[in-house]
DNA sequence: TTTACATATTCCCATATAGGAATGTAATGT
DNA sequence: ACATTACATTCCTATATGGGAATATGTAAA
């Protein structure tokens, strides 16, 4: 088998850094199509297909205005990484309190595993998938 | 071009969902391959194969004991993702209390909210193979 | 209508998968 | 030495990708 599509979620739509770059210019305020092309540099085909991508996994929103289409970042479609990623904090803030522990004889405390991403709800745009 | 390699960062990494579910049976306790096989029902070369690109982006540090290779996550190598989606945390809590005042009636004095556009209602998008 | 503008889509293609089977390699046991 | 265990790597293949050029679609202006 071949790689997931980037358009399954949210964890492999944002793996593409262009694609990071525009939702981090479309957070504040929308933006149509031309001025990401100009503000990161790239091809406009190449932007409207990154767009794409981000709209079928929901990261982005639309609108139109006359003959440009605005886009927005939607953020609510990166909790669940933030959440994901989340799970293993208190790992990374052991390590670092581990030291301070040490030097104060401290026991380790309770530990928990990290949950397992559920994929949830796709979006319905893959009614075309069989 | 091609998608970026599945090794080129940590993004690229975790975007593939058995490598998460890897990753979470190794936050709290190294385990040897055969383990994950078991745990996770998956084949023992795709397993490896996993390992080792976790292993290439540091998601993992390896040590061996005996003929066995015991895996543990590096939770730090998460702390770049959790932070990238954080950045984006205020925009969501922003949309949740704009969604509680609406419906505690309270009134939107301007239309700041871009009206929620959803592509793949009206036409399918087809996504055939070429 | 004709033209200009803004964006989307198509075509082409080199590239990196992910899985399974087969095979290689390292460490241990007898 | 030989068999066994535990992993890693290689080979094979269908598939999705992302970029650029060319083209299509849609909307507004002349």
């Amino acid at each position: 088998m071949a790689r997931a599509a980037t358009t399954s979620d949210a964890f492999n739509a944002v793996a593409e850094p262009r694609r990071r770059a525009i939702l981090s210019s479309l957070a504040l305020q929308e933006r149509p199509v031309g001025e990401i092309v100009d503000l990161l540099g790239l091809g406009q085909p190449s932007v409207s297909k990154h767009l794409r991508v981000l709209l079928e996994v929901g990261l982005v929103n639309v609108r139109r205005d006359g003959r440009r289409m605005l886009y927005r970042t939607n953020a609510e479609a990166l909790r669940p990484l933030h959440e994901w990623t989340g799970t293993f904090e208190r790992f990374w803030q052991h390590q670092l309190s581990r030291i301070k522990d040490r030097a104060e004889g401290k026991s380790s405390p309770s530990n928990d595993t990290p949950a397992d991403f559920h994929p949830g709800r796709k979006h319905d745009l893959d009614r075309n998938k069989n």
